[in-house]
DNA sequence: TTGTAGGCGTTATCAT
DNA sequence: ATGATAACGCCTACAA
């Protein structure tokens, strides 16, 4: 004999097991001194409704699987600490299950998602769209963190970073610094692209008289520091170092220190993120709120379930400027032009 | 028309629901001409099995439940990511469920895994045994992961504070501080508990002349710091401060130096976790992979579902001394008895 | 208000 | 090798 099932409780409680669904599920048509009857039948035998059996019958499984790359770093973890907050508050579980490079493994993956879960959290920043479609199961609802591209038919969340670029800018601009040089990501990485190109846009915008000077980086601490190595020994005055996220800005910080700079006097140096080491080292950056993506992610996928909102569209996340020590106060009256 | 069903596959191969279930689960006895009409049928329709219904029928679901405590910062991140890997390399899907201190919603969590999971991982660190071992369904198998005390019946895994504590004294003592003290992590911590108390023991057993000073903390740099202004203004004659984690370690060594001590010649500094800023501070430190515990649960909890491993008893994850500069590189001929 | 019975999609046990 | 069919545990018309 196995857990107790609704069966053995309508035996005991001299009822039909149809009772007892109705006494659980709090259906108003059941004689009150039934019910009491039936509850304890549940507590003596300490009774647990079967979730797949539920499912099965309800094709509802009150769950949402959450599909994340190999290499989660603190991105991911940050972004299911606020999928978790979300989901348990809308009584939702979350079932995790990682993508492979492997496309035949990813499929396999989400293959085994089907019938556990209402519908699909994706973060694939490196996936292209065409394949991430013909991947995904059309019938279930989904919503794409940080995909690439708006090309994909699916309703998404990402990172607004056109905007926290645009307001680094005009930060740096207001803040007195005339050579500004971006420090990009990889290639690859849809964030890098998006934040070089929204750097030349904004220089050309806010500062048309202003150089634009974009070097390559990695996103690596190393890469901050060979880029601050090339600016310490080339000509140009450059007066301030835009990385595209913190972990450079932190590696060109110290390599500018190192080679006699004083930051932010000589020279400003911000990045993007906000990571924990960033306000440690009181590094001027741009806060992104990834738990809030996650939870905004959920909200918006229960929201589809649930037959509520609309669901399209791609939803941007704006970053917070954080003005702090590598950068110069703002200058009380500014000569930057404003947009 | 919803989903395409096993049912639907076997009419348009006309065959039975057997030999499709057969086929689809590898069973020999297939014609491989039927077998190739099955996968056809499969793929045209985009068939793919509903696992509610397979768990139904199996009562085994290839799932494994992770409960944790609502706030969780970095050491679930990486618990879950180390289980992450190892269920997905063994099969297993992820359930993610937080359990909230109201030990009522606890316990609708635990429920709403029945039928999807076939065993539980549960990081609880506060909650105390026997409620535990109240809240959790006596027949799924289960690892506890920092869970305070050995009382419970279940399996477990834990961190090995003893001997990374051990470790540690050794090191400070083999480097030549003589005076150290112990600043402890807050009361209701386990970890906190146990650290303290395997100090006291290995400067009884290595050093039973010197005195084995602790001072309250809080596992907070503030907590920290605060212990570092109190060692300035005190006379007694400290040389080394062993903080019961990485935030406290470098909120006195930032006092300390603030206070014109020099780390590690006037004083030495060491922690424990060995955070990421640790490694960025080079902070001297014991490193507790966190991720292989959490892939270690997993692979003790499949073993049992499978009936393999005995899977009793606590097992313990020794941590790793990391000597960096915050403490004096250990000098060749040491005078220290060793134990 | 309560009970009976069919269905949800699979697997497994029988026959054939 | 294949096909019927009874579970698995629950929900829900439909009847009473």
């Amino acid at each position: 004999m196995g857990e107790p099932t609704i069966r053995d409780v309508a035996r005991r409680a001299s009822v039909s097991v149809a009772s007892v669904s109705r006494a659980l599920n709090g259906l108003e048509n059941v004689r009150s001194e039934t019910r009491d009857r039936i509850m304890a039948a549940v507590t003596e035998l300490g009774y647990v409704p079967n979730a797949a059996a539920r499912s099965l019958s309800l094709s509802r499984a009150h769950a949402i699987g959450v599909v994340l790359p190999d290499l989660h770093g603190e991105f991911f973890s940050e972004c299911v600490r606020g999928m978790d907050r979300e989901a348990s508050r809308r009584g939702y579980l979350l079932l995790l299950s990682n993508m492979h490079d492997d496309s035949e493994q990813s499929a396999m993956a989400l293959r085994a998602m089907r019938g556990r879960v209402d519908g699909l959290l994706v973060m694939a920043p490196h996936i292209a769209p065409a394949s991430l479609e013909r991947a995904l199961p059309q019938a279930l609802p989904a919503v794409l963190i940080n995909a690439p591209g708006e090309v994909t038919s699916r309703p998404g969340l990402r990172i607004d970073n056109r905007a926290g670029v645009d307001a680094m800018v005009r930060h740096l601009l207001d803040s007195g610094y005339r050579n500004i040089v971006h420090v990009a990501g990889p290639d690859g990485n849809v964030d890098a692209q998006e934040r070089a190109g929204a750097f030349r846009d904004a220089m050309q915008r806010l500062a048309p008289d202003l150089p634009a000077r974009i070097m390559a980086g990695d996103f690596t601490e190393e890469g901050g520091a060979a880029a601050a190595q090339e600016i310490l020994e080339g000509d140009a005055p450059i007066d301030a170092v835009f990385a595209a996220n913190d972990m450079m800005a932190i590696g060109c910080l110290h390599a500018l220190r190192a080679g006699g700079k004083r930051v932010p006097e000589d020279i400003g140096v911000t990045g993007f993120d906000d990571v924990p080491l960033a306000r440690y080292l009181d590094l001027t950056t741009m806060r992104v709120r990834i738990a809030d993506i996650g939870a905004r992610a959920v909200a918006r996928l229960v929201d589809m379930l649930d037959g509520q909102g609309p669901g399209d569209g791609t939803e941007l996340q704006a970053p917070e400027l954080m003005a702090r020590s590598t950068t110069m106060p703002r200058a009380a009256s500014s000569a930057v032009p404003r947009a």
